[in-house]
DNA sequence: TATGAATGAGTATTCATTCAT
DNA sequence: GATGAATGAATACTCATTCAT
């Protein structure tokens, strides 16, 4: 079997912003090509694309940045940052004070949805450079754990309700499954599969319900019972 | 709001073999193909590394394909052949006859697993790709209703047992829920991530279990009483 | 000023044709890479084309000719047979026995026109690669001369109606200047430049018309009176 | 019955120079291309070689023109250009003021022959190219009738000396005629095939000659008498 | 510094020619 | 001999990167 050759870590490549106007611009470039992703995949990202949407000459993006695979990673960081102040917002303890599980697992989910809703094309791309780039797939590992970490501790806090025998592993499989299959759910369009589907998932809103279900029953049903 | 252009599709322009050692070079083309998408995803993908690393020449494999996209289709329903093959190797009912829910479940999850081990990264891949190619989309489409269609009909064979008020739906969910999930943790390195992982999710096989008892419960549940 | 660097001579690559069946399957060859030629001029000529629309294999097109440029040699010389024989039959001097020069010119340029109408697709290809071929060029002036011999012949036996001093030279010039200009007009499409024209040259009937007066005032034109 | 399937016409995919030494090294690109094409037609005209000989790069090409048909319409372009100014010059009405139609058209004739000695092959070259590509088509055909429009006033000035009952068609016809008598003899090699010529017709210069006498006569003899 | 034109290596594709069957 | 699949050099075109202005 061929080992994977990934591209080796790089020692941050993103050079300082220096003078106000120069860093304001960058971040144009980068918001640029967080969109080019978002819309075309990797097929059609280019620097010379980029560029031109932007309206900064690749010069200037060169003044700031190594290359074509920096820019790549400037973006995720970039990415990673918007997409942790969702991450946040939707996560503050003070916001779920006193809901019992019941209540929070479905909300988290259903807000999950939310954010995947708008970010998972770009996600899902990073997730494949992540294959080839081994410092996007670190970012990206830090940016999952974070979020686990936090959806982790938001539901221990109501580890009274959750009866199986290893709450710490099992929210945090819960918090895999989730986040996989939303974020599988909006890569592809879910919509589209659920037209196409013969049979008769309700589409996204069944799944959303149904993860919360899921969970809820894996966290709460009583095994000293049963089986 | 842009809208994402994806390749047309195209009525399978692979030309049929003709001689018997054209069909094995072809075959090897097309293994090398999968090979290179595993180790690469697309941004190494090209014929000309197609062609050096099968030693079959770029016209040899152009005599049998109308160009780059249609070996890459190609590879896709070879890929979905061998795909296929095992899942219903794994799916074949007589080999389940009498097994309860409770064994069924987990052994088609651990039988999952050990599918998308070896097929993962590949299959990652061409999800990518089926965000550009229409084609590849409705292959990939084809062989995931088709692998969900046998597993429902698997478990639903002990409806029985299933206590959740809509049975067809919420196999479905689990079918989704599994897939994705294993998926995405084959397609990442998920060795990798579990040792990078600072708290102690046993990596794979607990999340393997947990699937297994995350489905079940969702399952077998008594709705009637709790909650 | 570059020299051209034609294409060297080449001592007829052409192999003899030894079996009956296989003669004629070269000849199909050459015939469909004239009509080809005609079809497409040089871009879209291909062997492999060729191959393709004879029936007729590229290996079999090998064993008789020595290259791509061998086959358009041998095509050239086909279509010259046929040229000349067309030629020939318009000429005959028992056909036109006992006509004045005021009827034979006019009749010959018609006859030349339509000749060219036929073949002027193919003779301007075969000119352009005159131009870049040293044998196709000369084979292509030993028709042309060849012609206008005839010609000049057939005219020449009415000199007694021509009053220009050279008569020789002069219808030389008739013919040179005949031939050209049909020619060129049947390699554009006249018709067409006709349509567009916004003055009124009747098109290509005129154009005869006109040229059988042009050469036959040229012929005999008093020249010791007026002027 | 196959149509010849014509290029479309394309909006001039030429782009602005903008810099000053962009435009010389484009006009250079352009020379060489019409360099290459008096040498060797289309046969060894590539990007490839027009980029080695110029010394400008491929990409450099590419940023001013569409591809390579581009650079053939965009030479086409600056030859027509020089190829007029020619023209203009040859055909300035000041220039001929009060000489005669006996005088003037055999000038003019001369004058023709010589533009044609320098341009022949070249124009030869986009005749040909002009049965592929509808828009050179149209360029050539725009040169060619602006010039016979400027002939046609010019010698139609002298109406008073024209005999023909139609001067306008005749006119017409002498241009044509003219045209492409010498465009004929110096795409061909005219001195060459001179040389090998038999017959001793005595190359370019008497042919010249003969056009002025037949075009003359053609125009001036005297219908009412004769024939 | 910023610009964007220029470079040229890399990639897809075609087609003359060869050669195993 | 005949076949047509395979070879690989040639060619069009793209795009990351450099560099003169």
């Amino acid at each position: 079997m061929p080992t994977s050759q990934k591209r080796p870590a790089k020692p941050s490549g993103i050079r300082a912003p220096k003078q106000e106007r120069s860093q304001r611009s960058f971040e144009l470039v980068l918001d640029t090509a967080l969109e080019l992703l978002a819309e075309q995949g990797f097929q059609g990202f280019s620097l010379t694309e980029v560029s031109r949407r932007s309206k900064v000459s690749v010069g200037a993006i060169y003044t700031r940045v190594d290359g074509k695979d920096d820019v790549l990673r400037a973006a995720q960081e970039r990415f990673q940052e918007q997409f942790s102040a969702d991450q946040r917002e939707l996560l503050r303890a003070d916001r779920w004070e006193g809901k019992p599980l019941a209540d929070l697992l479905p909300a988290l989910i259903e807000g999950f949805a939310r954010l995947l809703e708008r970010r998972g094309k770009v996600l899902g791309a990073f997730m494949q450079l992540g294959a080839v780039d081994e410092t996007v797939a670190r970012v990206g590992k830090v940016g999952y754990f974070d979020l686990r970490d936090r959806f982790t501790a938001l539901v221990l806090a109501r580890r009274d309700e959750i009866r199986h025998p290893d709450p710490e592993r099992a929210v945090g499989s819960c918090f895999v499954t989730v986040y996989a299959t939303l974020a599988r759910a909006m890569a592809l369009d879910v919509a589209a599969e659920a037209a196409e589907a013969a049979g008769g998932d309700g589409g996204l809103s069944a799944l959303v319900e149904d993860l919360g279900g899921m969970t809820l029953s894996f966290l709460c049903f009583d095994r000293s019972s049963g089986s």
